[in-house]
DNA sequence: TTGTCTCCCTGGGGGAGACAA
DNA sequence: TTGTCTCCCCCAGGGAGACAA
């Protein structure tokens, strides 16, 4: 293209360019001129992205959200098929670490490409690694950009270029010429070069590109509105860009997969790495992506500091016109309405756009977004408050299965590295109320029923709610981890990060059995990182946020905190494709197995058997990838399944089985005779013996059964 | 575009194309107006994808090969990441049913991308569907092509016409004006119009397109060499198109997602959509795609029915220069010298350009691919013999696992739907030999040990094969599938596909275990299907091409018929990324877990332990996700892991044995010693005593031991 | 019959100062 | 100071027949 347009002048314009090398053999002085190089590139490249986007370094600690990733190719495809997607075992957020990063620009239309190499984090703790501070460029770094004039982008004539803009930017012309003028050539962001002929002339005199400017015009396709961009560092080198004002659209059939193919492929992609903790390569278009994906940790971990609450006020910038300089649009004010995870279902705690926003006027609201994510608004000063305490991301397992990309249906359990900044806000509960969970491992801990939870092994109530069903994990630094289990529950981890949980009943060798215990309780010596406190169980319903400007929520129901709802109201879940409805078939089919799937799911049964019928069934279900659990009322031929990762504590249970069940309240005050029993991956138990989380994560059937029926099964009855 | 190009002649010419619609009222004829136009649009966008392109129409079935699908976004994207893929729990061929098919064209380039949406076929039999019988449009459609000429493509003048093509193709001139001319409109594949001026003149006369073909030249960027293409139908509807010499090289920056996330994608979306049964979108590029990967139906069973062999003489033809009709390039001959699935980890069994062909000529193979696939090749008259039996497509179950769409390595059994063809071959050994697997549930069956396999249900003898180890299924045709399985392995079927198969060991309740095998009985019960006959094992290894053109192989050690390869040599299988290395801990350490992975595999192990070990791993190891086996020599410290899915058969596997052991052939003759035992997942000791796709299936562990000390520990030693 | 060349002639657009906001 | 206009002038390229393969 470049050439094409190169009508160079008569050779008496001196090429100014040329770099401008001082015969110097010193390495440094080249490495030096490479590295301002790459920062002009990389500033250029960021201001033909807009002034609102920034990209991480290459070392950098982020956090990338698949959800995002998603809104960005959905907003390149045009939506194909309505065919629902599955859910995948993907956490919502993911810790990586900035392998490569290549800034690019797609070649027909220049718009701005970062092409991002990423390797999931093993490990969420870490030091608070922060990006190398790059030297300070600005100093030598020029710039100018220009929204173009119709007269700019006319056939007759080039581009006028402000004085201030030209002295500043271009190398300075030889005034003593009777038309002064200098043949430039600037690189754009593929690296081919423009010849202009910048002149000094016109009456009044003015500066000028004019050869070669409609060349550049025509290449890339620019109209009036859009705007140009000129970057030079201290060498002379001299770049050019563009950013346009209407951004291009997508070519609509030039797509490569299918939309839902492609979002298979982000999920599958993402899944794939976690799993394997393998490299894998991001592409990300600002000029397309509704919202930065990419957050650096730093940024995360600051919005996860402050305590969000309905009513906030908070300032956020888009995008907007500005002048010569690459600048940030006004701030737009708005007040927060609601913190709630998006799509519960899917991504279950997410933060991802967890905030409603109001926006302060009606224009504003029609560019801004509805729901914006925490990171990316700024809390007005008067409402900052920070939590009371923030360890920010604890060195925990990866709690999502990695044998199971797809997961049931939603329903993960809110676990460590996955939403780090909704555990804060829970974690802060217990801290304020109990003093619990300090240190690096910390978990959710509740005590329903101090008898039971006393009987549980102390590593237990420390592990078990991150690693979902009731797993601990060893040797977490070790690729050839060992997961243990008790509950006779197992995982290996498969090199490369594959693993899986399964569990099994006990075998009819006592001594295979025995030599697997012992071998349990060995491995659990070798924890030292355990840090288990006695707490009070009547924390856990009190909503978290006591800033005193808090209001309550105007869409009730809800008052989620960072994911967390902690009011009693639930919204009905969706049930998406991959729920079991022939299961109820297998129920008196197949043997036990107690299958431990972090994420995964519960097979749940009605029973209207005898109390031999309940015994059996202790080892009669398979128990994998169901999100709902099986609800057996006594006496009754029609049982239900439920989807216990919509409750957050007993209670709501109890209210739904209340309702289901039609006890009018009685199951709920006790009045009634009936109870609620379960059974977990070894015996029968009473409801209500263990914290909500453990019960989640072991619990295998319910039964509702009368009391004097439902004791005589009960070998050993805790409560 | 166009309209910049309007660059109408004066109004005395008159514009003819005006679609010449009658006044008729006559809904029929509407409608066949527009079918005209939809057959037109068809054909032309055919001759611009290139002679040998082909798409089915609406209706139609095919088999969809994601090797070929993920062969053409291999070929669009620039390999990112030297990231392993995992293996996938895909089918080398998916049935189905093109739901719709839409013709378009890449905006920029005007490249032919064909949309199809398929949904697969619950049914791996049905009707020989046959394609709708298109109307015979070729009777009335007009076309005709030109290679452009430098003088074409210039800047002075226009398209020089040959004189028979504008008679035959453009609407007739009136030849009484001085200068005979008239305005022509042709429609794009994009729907866009372009006006030509057709005129007669020159000295001699000839046919021009002279003004608006500029304009249209410049716009596709055509250069001399490429090829314009006119269509015309009865109802003088003008259609233009192009196909570049060259075509346009891929946007290596512009892809949404990397390469591995687009196979990801093509993949996880295959696989879904099998899960689901729901539709998937697919983009075919003829002009990217080294093939064709959506073959009809009915081709590929016309391929299935001919009996490959090494030797055969065969004809293929490739895009080549062709005249002004759009044909067909003259045939390349070559020659089988090998079959063979070209990536037996990934995709066993697949036919998927098994065939390694040599070319005549060297030329020719340059050109030509090392490997095509059966159905793309044309086998020269005297070499073609059908195969005896060919059941083409029998009513089978999905034989994945749709709760598994990452496999952990080859190794995936034959199975029905997956393997057509290599199915039919086996089958038909079976079939010719033992007169079973007939109907349409069938399973390989074997009666080695009558008394150990006496004890199995029946369901199980009949279907394990075909669905990993030892699962079986029931109601296939209902989406609430449940699959269930004996030696307390039981499956769940997920509506919408998702399952999953995991074995336990068991209970230590004697009464639960007595129940579930009660139940499973109870649950054969149901299974009407069963057809059950006893076969001899001696068929095992006869090589299932008899033609008399059959030539020993060049390549020796395969001899490979539509993936079975009937020779006894074995290439090494690559060990994918997936494989447990840290397995051999939890050796000691779990419980058994016996689980049944369909296209997964097996842990293996090496011994050195006294008898009383040998009895405790029978139930001490992890089976899931090993493609490899273990072998244990009774007496030597150092196992071995073997890939079964690397034999055929018995024979294979005791020669490999031999030579890994060193016996010197002593242990393949019985001469020495030794002998090879096995368990199974029920703890069982046994010897080959069942069919080899079975063992494959139920194989845990295998032993050598000396004859003595292997009866030893042999409670029942069949033999 | 058709590919290439050359001649003719027109108009789009590059290059300059004028003028005005 | 800079956006727009207009004038000037040139040459790229379209349109035609000539010529030759």
């Amino acid at each position: 293209m470049a050439s094409n347009s190169n009508r160079q002048g008569s050779s008496m314009h001196k090429v100014v360019e040329a770099e401008m090398k001082k015969p110097c053999n010193d390495q440094d002085q080249i490495s030096k001129l490479k590295a301002e190089e790459d920062e002009v590139y990389r500033q250029l490249w960021l201001a033909c992205a807009g002034p609102m986007v920034n990209v991480p370094r290459v070392g950098d600690r982020v956090f990338y959200f698949p959800q995002g990733h998603i809104e960005q190719v959905e907003a390149c495809t045009s939506k194909d098929i309505d065919v629902p997607m599955p859910i995948y075992n993907v956490p919502y957020k993911i810790l990586c670490c900035v392998v490569s990063m290549q800034l690019q620009a797609e070649p027909n239309t220049d718009e701005v490409i970062a092409h991002i190499t990423l390797v999931p984090e093993k490990d969420g703790e870490s030091s608070q690694h922060q990006t190398a501070p790059s030297i300070a460029w600005e100093s030598c770094i020029r710039s100018f950009s220009k929204k173009l004039t119709p007269s700019d982008t006319s056939t007759h004539g080039g581009l006028s270029v402000p004085r201030k803009c030209a002295n500043e930017c271009f190398p300075p012309l030889d005034m003593f010429q009777n038309l002064p003028a200098q043949d430039l050539i600037a690189k754009d962001l593929h690296g081919t070069e423009w010849p202009f002929r910048h002149i000094y002339r016109g009456q009044p005199k003015r500066h000028l590109l004019s050869s070669g400017w409609s060349s550049f015009v025509n290449s890339k396709k620019l109209v009036a509105g859009d705007t140009c961009i000129f970057f030079r560092g201290k060498t002379s080198k001299l770049f050019v860009g563009i950013r346009r004002a209407i951004k291009p659209e997508n070519n609509t059939s030039a797509s490569l997969l299918s939309s839902q193919s492609i979002q298979h492929g982000v999920l599958a992609g993402a899944f794939h790495a976690i799993s394997t903790g393998s490299l894998f390569n991001v592409y990300y278009y600002p000029w397309k992506s509704p919202a930065e994906f990419i957050i650096p940790y730093n940024q995360y971990m600051k919005a996860a500091e402050i305590d969000y609450s309905f009513g906030m006020r908070f300032k956020m910038q888009f995008e907007a016109t500005e002048g010569f300089r690459v600048e940030r649009s006004p701030k737009f004010g708005g007040t927060i309405i609601g913190i709630k995870d998006i799509d519960h279902t899917r991504w279950p705690g997410s933060e991802w756009r967890c905030i409603k926003a109001k926006w302060d006027s009606a224009e504003d609201a029609a560019i801004c977004p509805n729901r914006v994510s925490p990171w990316s608004i700024q809390v007005v000063e008067i409402y900052k408050r920070k939590r009371k305490s923030i360890p920010p991301d604890s060195k925990k397992a990866r709690p999502f299965n990695p044998l199971f990309p797809f997961s049931v249906k939603g329903g993960k359990p809110d676990n460590g590295l996955v939403s780090g900044i909704t555990k804060n806000s829970v974690e802060h509960i217990h801290h304020g109320l109990s003093g619990v969970l300090q240190g690096q491992e910390f978990g959710i801990v509740d005590a329903y029923n101090q008898r039971t939870s006393a009987r549980l092994p102390v590593s237990h109530l420390s592990l078990k709610p991150f690693y979902g069903r009731g797993e601990k994990q060893i040797g977490l630094d070790n690729q050839h981890q060992l997961q243990i289990h008790d509950h006779h529950e197992s995982t290996i981890s498969i090199p490369g990060g594959v693993s899986t949980t399964l569990g099994i009943a006990i075998s009819g060798s006592p001594t295979s059995a025995s030599r697997a215990t012992n071998y349990a309780n060995g491995a659990k010596k070798s924890l030292s990182i355990l840090d288990v406190n006695p707490i009070t169980s009547k924390s856990q319903k009190k909503c978290i946020s006591e800033a005193p400007h808090e209001v309550q929520p105007v869409d009730s129901g809800t008052c989620m905190i960072f994911g967390v709802n902690v009011l009693g109201n639930h919204p009905k879940v969706p049930s998406p494709q991959f729920v079991v409805d022939g299961e109820l078939n297998c129920f008196d089919v197949v043997p036990t197995l107690l299958a431990s799937q972090e994420g995964v799911s519960k097979t749940i049964h009605v029973q209207e058997r005898s109390n031999d019928n309940l015994q059996e069934e202790l080892c009669s279900c398979l128990h994998i990838n169901r999100s709902c659990t099986k609800v057996i009322k006594y006496g009754t031929a029609l049982g239900r399944s439920i989807d216990l990762s919509r409750f957050n504590g007993y209670g709501d249970l109890m209210s739904e089985l209340d309702k289901i069940f039609e006890f009018n309240g009685s199951l709920i005050d006790m009045s009634s005779n009936w109870r609620l029993s379960y059974t977990d991956g070894e015996r029968d138990r009473m409801f209500g013996d263990c914290p909500w989380k453990e019960f989640q994560a072991i619990v295998k059937k319910m039964f509702i059964c009368p009391k004097d029926i439902d004791d005589s099964v009960q070998a050993r009855a805790p409560v």
